[in-house]
RNA sequence: CGCGGGGUAGAGCAGCUUGGUAGCUCGUCGGGCUCAUAACCCGGAGGUCAUGAGGUUCAAAUCCCAUCCCCGCAA
């Protein structure tokens, strides 16, 4: 079975790796263009590609998959099956309906809950105790497809997004490559998902990132660790600067100052929520790197009372 | 040439504008106090102030030049 895969990120690559180590015919390798990233604008290739090299894979880079040029290319490797996991492209329908054994998806949640791009940082978010994989047959709309397989992945009350990515990136692939066998076999289920229990989980965006401290410290925290290590959470120290957070733990203490301020110095930077209070524990000062709270401290940057903006 | 911050003791920082004995909060080592301690007191070790037999100067961590390295933002 000649199966193209596309992807671009590190979740991908779990996924890709996993069916090329299973000795599945991997007969090519799609995945977004190279583009100028970080410091000075450098051109850097995607963790799928980086690999597809390595491992001597066809690798296809195409800016558009609507038109001429792809569809003559989807027709020259004439694939049997298109592997979808984590690509940042929506796929027209006519290479949706292509391959004969369809398109399948990888997706980081447990479908219909956080459809879309960032379900695995929404689910901490939201304090959700349990998220997974669901594999499915892809269709038009975005992560509707009908659902193949899944399987549940625990969120411990200390997970991050790397944990959790991590975790899922794993679970994926190994449920990938269920899914492949149980379609080769032709038994692969198929089940619709049912629509009104579908919830979005949208692209997080930088107003995602700030950090309320009028919620509660629960809320607090989930954001922290839902969004560390990348893109990280923030706030302002008095002095506008901004200083984002990514570690964190519930505090003990409580207080009856005002949300935001900095109520101990003990072992972190604790500071007052709406309800209870959560200590900083792992920070990230405008223009450094990342350090330790107490260092943070001892460079006599923040101190009692002070309030975060 | 996308924008910006920085390289000073093991860690985090100050000092640089207005050159002139290298400082703070910790850690570490030794001693003391204490039933005891991550607490407190006393004492000590530890720094080529990124690099350059560079420039300016009587004198450079500090001003100028060049190089290397680290980091944040934005995409």
């Amino acid at each position: 079975m000649k199966i193209l895969f596309m992807g671009t990120p590190d979740f991908a690559l779990s996924s890709l790796a996993a069916l090329c180590d299973a000795g599945e015919n991997v007969i090519g390798v799609v995945t977004q263009p190279d583009k100028p990233k970080g410091r000075g604008y450098e051109m850097k290739a995607s963790p799928v590609k980086v690999y597809a090299k390595e491992r001597g894979l066809a690798v296809y880079q195409p800016t558009t998959l609507r038109g001429e040029d792809f569809d003559s290319l989807l027709r020259e490797i004439d694939p049997d099956m298109i592997i979808v996991v984590a690509y940042g492209k929506i796929l027209p329908e006519n290479v949706i309906n292509y391959p004969r054994f369809g398109c399948i998806n990888v997706h980081g949640s447990l479908l219909p809950k956080y459809r879309g791009a960032a379900p695995m940082q929404r689910a901490i978010i939201d304090g959700e105790k349990v998220t997974g994989i669901t594999t499915m047959y892809m269709d038009v709309g975005l992560d509707t497809g009908d659902m193949i397989m899944k399987e549940e992945v625990e969120i411990l009350p200390d997970d991050n997004f790397e944990n959790i990515h991590d975790k899922l990136a794993a679970c994926g692939a190994s449920l990938l490559l269920k899914t492949v066998n149980a379609i080769r076999d032709g038994k692969a289920e198929r089940e619709r998902q049912d629509d009104t229990m579908a919830t979005y989980a949208a692209k997080i965006e930088k107003n995602d990132c700030i950090i309320d401290f009028t919620k509660s410290a629960a809320d607090v925290h989930n954001l922290i660790r839902g969004l560390s290590p990348i893109p990280l959470s923030f706030t302002h120290t008095p002095d506008g600067k901004m200083l984002k957070v990514w570690k964190s733990r519930i505090s003990e203490e409580d207080s009856s100052a005002d949300e935001g301020t900095v109520i101990s110095l003990e072992g972190g930077i604790t500071v007052k929520c709406g309800t209870g209070a959560v200590t900083l524990c792992g920070v990230l000062p405008e223009g450094k790197g990342r350090m330790k709270a107490e260092d943070f401290i001892r460079g006599r940057k923040i101190g009692l009372g002070d309030k975060f903006i």
